[in-house]
DNA sequence: GAATCGCCTCAAACCGCTTTGGATGGTTCA
DNA sequence: TGAACCATCCAAAGCGGTTTGAGGCGATTC
């Protein structure tokens, strides 16, 4: 069932029928509720593609995952991000479509949207350092949010980010408070604009409590278990072990957690562990307790926002960059204690 | 810059145009290789938009996400699935689109998404027993493929599926030749299709060697780290604990490992444990030597194969239903011993 | 009674490509 | 030498909607 026919079915143009579905005033509100009713009845549903085709618009837009060609790793937050942005699109009868692309790929495929047509803007994911998406994008015209920041672009863009600085420094002073002079951190691959913050959070707090961070307490790997377990392993090698840990995410926490019990050591009695809590769906911190104490910000609503904020750029072109800075809580979980007596 | 511009530029009608640049035949080679040039020089690419209409092909496939309302959980395996079946889309210019929907409207998505004409077909996730979805499927004539199969569907249609059956019941002989007699099943949900089979795997294999299989020792529940954590918990405190577990993931292994621990006991000699590992690029069982001794398949390369298949349908949609079994490799790593003498 | 105005409706153009059904001119072959 | 045949190219008709510009028509105004 196409327009025409449903048009021909109810004795009308194509024309009025289009305007009638379409809520424009220049049709007979008596005969628009004819029209919509045979609509429902003949189960008629415009054609997308031609929808497409006729207003220019795409109704979708594109979410350009990069893997890293080195290390081959989806970063889980996608995941739940996807999931919270999903909600909005489908709300807005907008198409997410997914890009899987060797990082090398990257420009080409965000000029292949553009001009192929098939997306309306665009999420950036996992921004870097001096990330050169945003000026790409600028530059072809396609309507952006970049979930994160990037660190060292001037001009104004749309972003949505957690404070990753505040976050770690209130974490750092948390454990501070407990008598941790001795603390490590466990933090995702520094060229990741969130990593950087959060280092700066933490070399913030320290600092201003007269400690001087320790190189030899500062790793930086991909957030995995085994990176988080080789990290803490080596920490707790040392003449002078941690006493507190700094985490990127649940799960490098959990590779911490393992080293820190095949050490012999209890978590939040030897060694406290704060971690960073994405409050993936799948990766629960806990019921009612948490099992780490936390910096918690759910990705899952950051997807909800971006998107919304993506979709409004795209009504709105002509608008001024929208920034949104979401604050991640503290909770207090079992992971975390008071320094042990030397 | 758009076909008939193209064309004009060239002195060419659009038809030769388009069909120097699509490789048909009844074009001079050399008015090709200059149509061609022309493209390049003047980057044209043609608008997707219209390609779709024109052929009447979305050139995208649909990956239904369906959210459970009640746990709102995402399967965190759906992240590297879809990347290697983002991989394979990639290569052969299809659009992957995703929606993400509560479970209760993923009908209407179906219907949705075939009478609007978006996707060319799609792939199934999830499956459960006697899912609705695959006769929903063959009743709107949309291609699809499984991911997984459904037990209790009587007509043929396509899937990829590991052997899960076969892997359980080889990782529960393996503990049994250790010299488990005491084996807990930590499994995933039993009304999804995967689970029911390994569980079928556990049974067998332990009725096989005269042992029969106590409900006490049984767990399902969605798999995540609590629920392992839970599961573990609760059958430790039995009168009789097991020795050994089976846990549906990673992520319940890891659960099930700090319930071990904060037992007092240790994982690999008090408690062996075997996790089933879908090779999740974030997740990796260790390096050199694998933590859990698990049964492994990767889900992301079920992703390409399963996208490969899909898009064989496509365009052969008069072939018969394809299956395809992957088998689980059993790997040994450090989560595993002999059973404890008593 | 003619002119004006709103309200509805429609025919036709258009979006940018594919594809069908010729047209053209040069070759080949009997 | 004329017919059949290629090889090459093009005009035009879609694909299924939206949107512009133009009426038709009954009611109102002067």
């Amino acid at each position: 069932m196409n327009l025409k026919e449903l048009a021909t079915k109810l004795g009308l143009s194509p024309t009025t029928v289009s305007r009638a579905l379409n809520g424009y005033p220049e049709v007979n509100e008596a005969t628009r509720a004819r029209v919509i009713a045979a609509a429902k009845r003949h189960n008629y549903h415009p054609n997308t593609r031609a929808i497409r085709l006729a207003t220019g618009r795409a109704m979708a837009v594109g979410h350009v995952i990069p893997i890293a060609t080195r290390h081959e790793i989806v970063n889980p937050v996608f995941a739940d991000f996807i999931a919270g942005a999903g909600e909005t699109y489908s709300r807005n009868d907008y198409d997410m479509i997914l890009s899987v692309v060797p990082d090398e790929d990257e420009e080409a495929t965000y000029r292949g949207l553009k001009s192929k047509g098939n997306v309306d803007g665009v999420i950036v994911h996992a921004p870097r350092m001096n990330d050169p998406r945003i000026a790409l994008l600028r530059e072809i015209g396609l309507p952006f949010v970049v979930h994160g920041r990037a660190t060292g672009s001037s001009e104004p863009y749309s972003w949505l980010d957690v404070n990753n600085r505040r976050a770690f420094q209130r974490a750092t002073e948390f454990l501070l408070d407990l008598g941790h002079t001795r603390i490590g951190l466990v933090n995702g691959l520094e060229f990741m604009d969130f990593a950087i913050r959060r280092r700066t959070g933490y070399v913030d707090a320290l600092t201003a409590r007269g400690i001087t961070p320790d190189p030899a307490l500062m790793f930086s790997d991909e957030m995995t278990e085994v990176a988080g377990f080789r990290a803490t392993q080596a920490m707790l090698a040392l003449p002078q072990p941690p006493t507190a840990l700094l985490c990127a995410s649940m799960i490098s926490g959990m590779g911490a957690r393992r080293a820190v019990e095949s050490a012999g050591l209890t978590v939040g009695r030897d060694v406290s562990i704060i971690i960073h809590d994405d409050d993936l769906s799948y990766m629960k911190n806990g019921e009612d307790v948490p099992i780490f104490t936390a910096t918690r910000s759910s990705v899952r609503e950051a997807g909800r926002l971006a998107a919304e904020m993506l979709l409004g750029l795209i009504a709105h072109p002509e608008d001024a960059p929208q920034q949104r800075l979401l604050e991640a809580e503290l909770i207090i979980g079992q992971s975390t204690g008071p320094a042990p007596k030397a």
